[in-house]
This record gives structure tokens, sequence and C-alpha cells, in this order.
DNA sequence: TTTGAAACGCACGCTTA
DNA sequence: TAAGCGTGCGTTTCAAA
């Protein structure tokens, strides 16, 4: 992650609101809540871009409308030396595993993996996480309900 | 999580694929891609919202921009009885609490959260976790470092 | 559920303040 | 940086198949 040497007025932090909330609202609608002009607000936000302060837009899609009902977080000891993230970024490479992070402690990473179900989990254990080399051992939290999941930052007020 | 009993065809496949990678991606360039008219993509996508195949589009924004530097991930053992939530539901109010997960075992739950540092961190647990009636202890995992964070589900080819 | 036409509104570059 | 303007394009509705 870049070092941002960027300063954000208040303006900024609306369009990052907004945008967090709906990333489909058009540019006319914000410069409408925001009383300013359409073309100001597409500078911004262009530089908001550019600057990677927004980093991407996505459509959150209903996990059970693609039938991968199951949460998984799995801790992953492994051979890496300290520093050196060479089977982090194998991990990474997974489509099923949505997040890869390096954590404190001796358990090495934390990864989240969403499957259709557990014998998902236990083929992509068995089939992929198995065939990586220097994985000393796993150890898994199943989820059994969700009850927040977003990744919406607190943006400060004015 | 609501029963969904939709059938999804490969163009829906397409279009969550596309809606996926770039939410703001306009109508008429989907249209193109998959070589339809605009108006039956918007039918489409209009029905993906009302399904609740798409729950929202988010912009995606850079923790660093915003100083919330550390993300940590905290188990939470509480007094709430097996199949009820009333403590993940407080939880779940918390602005800095990305994430808030029923997990199996007896830890109870698995929550994800952003503060500004490790100051930012004890702040929360003391003055916002301290003060929630009925968690009986926490265990924290600091994040050092995070090498893939998204939400991106695997849609099916085809 | 798709298409095409038509009306309306928006995006976005340019110029000026 | 922001506003105002203009043109090309996208969005959206509707009728028809």
């Amino acid at each position: 992650m870049k070092k941002l040497e960027i300063n954000l007025d208040h303006i900024d932090y609306q369009i990052l609101r907004i945008m967090q909330n709906n990333a489909r609202t058009n540019n006319a609608d914000i410069a409408r809540e925001l009383g300013m002009a359409p073309s100001a607000i597409l500078e911004r936000v262009k530089k908001l871009e550019q600057k990677e302060v927004i980093l991407q837009y996505n459509a959150k899609i209903n996990p059970a409308a693609l039938d991968q009902n199951l949460l998984s977080f799995i801790f992953i000891k492994t051979s890496d030396i300290i520093g050196e993230q060479g089977i982090a970024y194998l991990l990474a490479e997974i489509p099923e595993v949505q997040e890869v992070h390096d954590i404190a402690g001796d358990d090495g990473y934390l990864i989240k993996v969403r499957t259709a179900d557990a014998a998902g989990l236990v083929d992509l254990m068995r089939n992929t996480l198995g065939k990586i080399e220097g994985i000393i051992s796993t150890r898994t939290t199943i989820v059994l309900e969700t009850i927040k999941e977003e990744q919406k930052l607190v943006i400060p007020t004015v």
C-alpha cells in the first residue's frame, strides 16, 4: 500500500461517503447534493481515482445467489521466513480466497475463504492448499452466520 | 440472508462478472460487450437488483487515505445463548467494525475492526466493547500486512 | 425477454473567472 | 479550482414482436 501525501477536504469526504454507499451515483446527482457544478465533481472524482484514494468500484453480489454458502477463516502456519511472503502470494491467487493477511504471532497467515459447502472446503484444503509446499499446519474456523460484512470505512465528518 | 429461487443464466453471470469488476461500467458498454441492446441489459440489471442478487454498489476506498492503518480480528466470547445474537447486533452497530460473524466452537463471534492505530484499537476495546454487557473475553489478532482483500465471488463460467 | 426509436438527461472537454 | 456551456452519447421508456 502506497504512501498518500494527499490532503482531502470536506467535499472530498462527502464524495467518498456518497460513493461508498452507492458507487453508481452519477456526477449530476452528486453535484446537486453538494451544491456544485458537475464538472467540478467530475474533476475531483478523477483525482481521487488517480491518487488511489478510490481503489475500485465493486458490485457486491449475494453469495447465496451463487451457491457459495460457506464462509471460513483459516489460520495457516508456514515455513515462510518472517518478512517474506512467498506463500501468501500463492494463497492470494486462489479465487475462493477473498482475503490474505499476514498476522502477528506464530500463526503466520489468516485467510478468508468462500466455498459452496463443507465438501467444497474440504476439497479446497486437500487439493489446493494441500498442494502448496511450505504449509505446516492449518486451523479452520467455520462461520455459522454472518451478521455484518462490508468494507465501508469511517469517513470523517467535516 | 434470504432464499433465492432464481435461475441465473450465462448472460446474468456475464453481467455479474462485469459489475463485480467495475460497478460503474455503463449499460451501453455492457450491451456492446455482450452483443445485446442496452435496454435488455438495463432490464436484467434491474431484476438482479430486485432479486437481491446484486446487493449494493460500493466504492472501495484506500484505508491509508483515511488514516485507518490498523486492521484487527477479535474473537469475542459472550453470554449470548446459542442461537441468540443480541450482542452480535450491538457489535454490528459499531462503525469501525466491518464484519461480525457467528462462529462455530466456543469463541462466539469473530469481528473485523479497522482503526487508525494501536491506540485507536485500545480505545475502541476499552470505551466501546468494554461498555457492552455480556462480553466475557476477547482475543485479538493484529494484521501486519494485507496481501489480498476483496469480496469478489467466483462466478460460474458458462 | 428482446429490440428499436425517441426524448430526455448526463458526461466531459473547453473556456473563463 | 470552480462554473458555464455545448455536443455527443448514454439512459430510459414504450410499443411491438
